[in-house]
DNA sequence: CTGAAAGCGCTTACAG
DNA sequence: CTGAAAGCGCTTACAG
């Protein structure tokens, strides 16, 4: 069990060479015979030598590993299928540009610490917020801090940020919705959050512009990713004197919520009542109909943060920090009716 | 944006004294005065001291850092509910017990390297292999390897393994649906893997003991986590001169492909025609009916995966290289009709 | 072309 | 109770 590791010590003695000689051979510096550095290169491989990266950040003072902040909270990080197809196209992007990932966390080995502490100990090069409660004074502490940061969903001035446009979203989807006819909509938004205010905002304009009012009571709030949740409101929509026509609901999950509650009624989707959702998850585009959503683009958003935080690590001085706000698609699906 | 972090010097200079005292003020050393160990403590606090654990690790011989295998592959890999869930899981408890977590991956800095070569260079205390090709000879050069090493969904003799019982997981889906009144059950399996194998021997194995022989046609080979494939395939099996009264899919997306072809067909589920799957993913119980379904439990999974490989690192000598079955849990839904 | 030496930031016997 | 020294495994000016 024991990990005995060759290190350059043993390949020096056994090619009757100094260490240095072989660190060069190995590092590819041209000043070193070509016979030394075949025999020195025959013999690490021999050895199954890999130098260690922890050691070699002590010297070169990078560790070519990024930490990412991931909070695991009840229905967000990881199971979060948003937040994973993120990481995961984060972490391929990362991969190709060399740098390896590591979850920041609130201790290790024992010890509490902040994540900024964390960072400190693993030395990180750069750090990718993916996921956290954004007014937390640790967050905020590392955002400030001097390390190289990326952030989604959330816009600061000392990092970069990378957005999917909540406004344009909101805007696409709602005047899809009205030019099928529908005036009478709803909104079942998700908790409070600068993503939830930019939606809403979006939403009350979309409807101004096209001189459409609706009732306070179309308004309800939801809990993201929460069926059961949107359940219950829409029942309390769909009992309304004056019903909508179309719900639109915080997000995909969401969305299935309120297809279940308009089917129990006896409702047929679109021909009765009409849904959208938000997001594009994998299962809402594998049922029929198909729902009308807002895609957001997760490869693209996890790509351009990988890029742009290795960017910011290499070359801190020509990469400026901006917010970033990538493009959604909309989804037409068959969830809303042409009323027209 | 030079991240200038205190080090162990910079104290032992402002306080007057060696770094030796230092180092072993901070680790809690008793032949401290408790003047000077408060002295310095106090100094560290203000300068933001914290230890670099990459350093650290060179003396300790350990790096409380565990390398997680995932390859991203298609449908596999962090965009899988499944696995996300796992790692979701393994993370916290990892976090618990004081270690992080890196991905293994194929190259950092520009250079091509194995597996196996990635956990050297990182120094990884051990190995947790939650998603791979385990025919792959990088991958079995790990579980190999002087490594602890902990695997998930396949069971070697060199590792810990944690499984999922499929055995088991089968036969309950089985002899409940047989139980409903089912006799021509069909069963649209995932591709060949040792999993598929098990679960298919079950089936096979449960329908013997119940006396039923279902003809060849009701087999069909799906692709895991397509509906798009089980569409298809389901729509063979519904046209046959003899059709099922129920059919089971690979997994719950799969599920979801048979159930839109069914609909497509004008067939009420579970009127008309049972559907069950396998997994247990969230969307499948925000659905309705329901879908029945055999959920692994996949907290429990990465959780115990975590638990075993940590116990193989710190107490090699008292953890066993065993193969730990872990329960299923059948969910009845309202996809299957009861035929009594 | 090669190697001795200093140093990265830390820990830990050992001497005083 | 405190500190000088060696060492973990590597890199890199510098001297030869």
């Amino acid at each position: 069990m024991a990990k005995k590791v060759a290190t350059i010590k043993d390949i020096s003695l056994s090619c009757g060479v100094s260490v240095s000689t072989v660190s060069k051979a190995l590092n590819g510096y041209q000043d070193i015979s070509e016979a030394t550095r075949e025999m020195i290169i025959k013999a690490a491989r021999e050895a199954g030598y890999f130098p260690e990266a922890n050691v070699r950040a002590l010297k070169m003072k990078k560790t070519y590993n990024i930490g990412v902040l991931f909070s695991t909270l009840s229905k967000h990080g990881l199971r979060n299928e948003y937040f994973a197809h993120i990481l995961a196209s984060f972490k391929e992007k990362a991969a190709k540009r060399g740098y390896d990932i590591t979850f920041i966390e609130h201790n290790i080995g024992n010890r509490k610490m902040t994540y900024l502490d964390h960072c400190r100990l693993r030395n990180f090069d750069g750090v990718f917020i993916a996921c956290a409660e954004f007014t937390e004074p640790e967050v905020l502490e590392l955002v400030n801090s001097d390390y190289p940061v990326v952030t989604i969903d959330h816009a600061f001035n000392e990092a970069i940020s990378v957005l999917s446009d909540n406004v344009e979203g909101m805007r696409q989807l709602t005047q899809y919705i009205i030019d099928q006819g529908h005036r009478k909509i709803a909104y079942i938004h998700g908790t409070k959050s600068s993503v939830t205010h930019n939606r809403l905002v979006s939403f009350h304009n979309v409807l101004k512009e096209n001189g459409i009012t609706v009732p306070e009571e179309y308004f309800a709030q939801g809990i993201y990713r929460s069926a059961e949740s949107s359940e219950k409101l829409a029942l309390h929509l769909l009992n309304l004197k004056d019903p909508p026509t179309c719900i639109i609901a915080s997000d995909d999950y969401a969305a299935l919520g309120v297809m279940n509650t308009a089917r129990r009624m006896g409702l047929k989707i679109p021909e009765d009542i009409s849904v959208a959702g938000y997001d594009g998850i994998s299962v809402a585009q594998a049922l029929e109909p198909k729902l009308t959503t807002i895609k957001q683009d997760t490869d693209k958003i996890g790509f351009e943060a990988a890029r742009q935080l290795i960017n910011l690590i290499e070359n801190p001085m020509s990469t400026s920090l901006d917010t970033i706000y990538l493009k959604v698609q909309l989804v037409k699906g068959g969830s809303v009716r042409n009323l027209r």
